[in-house]
DNA sequence: ACTCCTACCGAGCGATCGCTCGGTAGGAGT
DNA sequence: ACTCCTACCGAGCGATCGCTCGGTAGGAGT
């Protein structure tokens, strides 16, 4: 019981605390650029010149552009995996409420971390021979989280699906597609989405959104849009 | 009224109705390698070969690699546009049912067209120009398409959702990402997926699943996985 | 004073990229 | 018989790609 204490923060859960510039300048600017142009579309003088790097330099701390790819995708997987066995740890045994927290925390995870997530979920082929087998190996396990909790609550009693394994993958995909739209400078923050997320989730498996906490303004007119076309407030 | 009957094959609607090989044999052989590769990681010697053409051969008939993958992706809009927009005709004055053909047709296409959607999607950033601009747009009108109903679901007092907007996108993008795992050779078909997704949808708007049609077997185990990470049973 | 080691870089190599030059083969029209 | 057009292709150009060679600068350890 005591061993979760070490992850707490205060009164918070280290799930759900997210700081700025947690990747090496190099890795971000390797990041800022893979979401910018694609892994392909990327060239490593690009990387190096936005780390202000030469070329040689940058070979210096990663062996080939493709380990830099890895090095992202493997913090990004490792990260999500943790702060959802937090979440799940902080439910206690409640399977409502650990549905609840796994839920908030994939949505918190794809709107703080988007451009992580996005570059996990959209450069899965461009990972080469065990890097890609291990990367679809964690996620298949981010998924038999949320299939395990929706199975649990069906055999309680708790949730009613029709089809829960669709649900499940249903209810996923659209937690990871946060990562497509989400905007850091947009109205919503990722903690009010989080909440948002879970209600909607809860209500695929007919429970009531049930407690909510707060509430928000709605969404804005798109102007322009970046690379990845989202609406550009910049 | 006579007018939607033109569209009308037999007794179903066109918007249900998918053939093979709806793409000429060039654009196929890009599409495929798009999948397989991504824009940028495919090269024109790969797409030519595919094809059975020279380099010089394949410039006939498209002025760049570029114009490959803009004619790809406007087909693709332009094919889900007007699948959707008979779905809608097809349902008459009801929202519940506008609403319920609607998300049947977006998850019947993002099954049955799962390549062409795919691409669609996840190469907005290597389109130039205009044409990712009127792509966005295209975009935006079919997640506006849904926003409409939803809001007309709502003032009719058939819907019940805390924020609209946020579950909107919620089944567009849990809809649109379908074409991220669906396999062609999996135990579900596009009809019966469609039917399944409609029926989620339903839920999170507080509508009861209502008449079902048919239920079929539930998911297999992954074995193997493609490019895109999918189970591979090929 | 010397040896290491870390953290870099200027110059450039070989391969591959998108695309083009200058053609040909064969059918349709007159 | 001649002209035109469509549908191609062998060879190769200039640019750019990922990556490397052979260095240097400066701090730590002895």
């Amino acid at each position: 019981m005591k061993v979760e204490t070490a992850k707490r923060v205060g009164n918070a859960c280290v799930w759900r605390k997210y700081s700025e510039n947690i990747l090496p300048p190099l890795l971000q600017a390797a990041l800022d650029s893979f979401v910018e142009h694609g892994y392909h579309g990327t060239t490593i003088r690009t990387v190096a010149a936005r780390a202000k790097l030469s070329v040689p330099g940058l070979y210096h701390h990663y062996a080939s552009k493709q380990a830099l790819l890895v090095a992202i995708v493997q913090f990004a997987m490792e990260d999500l995996l943790v702060r959802s066995e937090d979440a799940i740890a902080e439910a206690g045994s409640s399977v409502e409420e650990q549905f609840r927290l796994l839920i908030e925390c994939l949505a918190l995870f794809h709107a703080h971390r988007s451009e992580l997530a996005f570059i996990a979920a959209s450069e899965i082929r461009s990972l080469e021979g065990e890097s890609r087998t291990a990367h679809i190996k964690s996620r298949d396990k981010q998924q038999q989280m949320v299939d395990n909790i929706i199975n649990q609550g069906m055999r309680e009693g708790i949730f009613d699906a029709e089809h829960p394994k669709d649900t499940s993958r249903a209810i996923v995909t659209m937690c990871t597609g946060i990562a497509q739209w989400y905007r850091h400078d947009g109205e919503l923050s990722p903690e009010e989405l989080a909440i948002r997320y879970a209600n909607i989730a809860r209500m695929t498996l007919g429970v009531g959104s049930g407690s909510q906490r707060r509430s928000v303004i709605t969404a804005p007119t798109p102007l322009r849009t970046d690379a990845r076309g989202r609406p550009d407030r910049g």
